[in-house]
DNA sequence: CGATATTAGTATCATTTGTTACTAAAGTCA
DNA sequence: TGACTTTAGTAACAAATGATACTAATATCG
């Protein structure tokens, strides 16, 4: 028997949970981007950018660094970008002048509320293929893991 | 709170299952990545394709975009990338002269199997943070959402 | 058969992303 | 104070990625 008969067993992709997870990772993604990237021109960062901005007033780049994950090139990228289309606005920060607050613009609010109830809506749809004990616990896997890896 | 505040903060964003989710994704891709993309040099595709064609002897660039579901760059690449380093033997494929059947050297063999007992405990590391039911449950999730988006 | 359509995979170019180094402001501590 | 370090954010360049168009082989159907 040659070495590359035997390697057939060794492991079984549709289980091998890291690899799965990884597809179902990027599918997922794709699938939620789809609203806010073609109806709204948004990429992901910007969209978690935006959303980070919305939920807090006056949040710096630091802050949302701390939110979304994003390493700080990611971060100043998305607000430039969300800043040129008047979505978010930058005003001059009076305790540290290295950074900005920053706040949605009226434009950003109301793309920031046009977008959330579509992903919600994409949401349901995705996990309405789980069984209800399934949907719960795997909503609460997601929330304990990021809480660890945080 | 004042009632902008209340207004703005409509969405808790810790609740927001999609955006958690992504976020995860994310730090779960990287901290699992680390293992063959700073040990073995390998990219996120190229270690999918690899895993791919250890499984399925024989395989073609289109088996495995159905995989990995990657798209036929991002496999081509891969592919090119993986046989340049040796670890990938692209061999005529009789049937169709388009295309050409993959297997792995013995070097990628060898890099497989070096690869695999790390992520996996990379893997335990991590859900380890979850109880057994939502290991349990999470797993079969990822199973059941990957055969729908498919 | 032969004209046309489809398919597998790749080259090319524009855009995006990652990395490193930088600037200016703030913090530290003798 | 003032020399040194750290921090917030950005510029600039290299590398990766995405989109489109292309080549060569195969499939379809009159």
């Amino acid at each position: 028997m040659t070495w590359h008969l035997l390697m057939k067993n060794n492991l079984d992709l549709e289980n091998f949970f890291p690899y799965q997870f990884s597809i179902l990772a990027q599918q997922m993604s794709e699938y939620i981007a789809q609203i806010y990237r073609h109806e709204y021109g948004l990429s992901r960062f910007e969209w978690r950018a935006l959303a980070a901005i919305a939920q807090q007033e006056q949040i710096t780049a630091k802050d949302i660094m701390q939110i979304t994950r994003l390493d700080k090139m990611q971060v100043s990228r998305a607000i430039a970008k969300l800043s040129d289309n008047g979505y978010v606005i930058q005003s001059a920060n009076k305790i540290d002048r290295r950074s900005s607050t920053l706040s949605l613009s009226k434009s950003g609010l109301s793309l920031y509320r046009q977008i959330v109830p579509k992903v919600l809506e994409q949401e349901k749809a995705l996990l309405e293929n789980l069984t209800p004990e399934l949907q719960k616990h795997f909503i609460e896997a997601t929330k304990v893991l990021n809480d660890k890896l945080r």
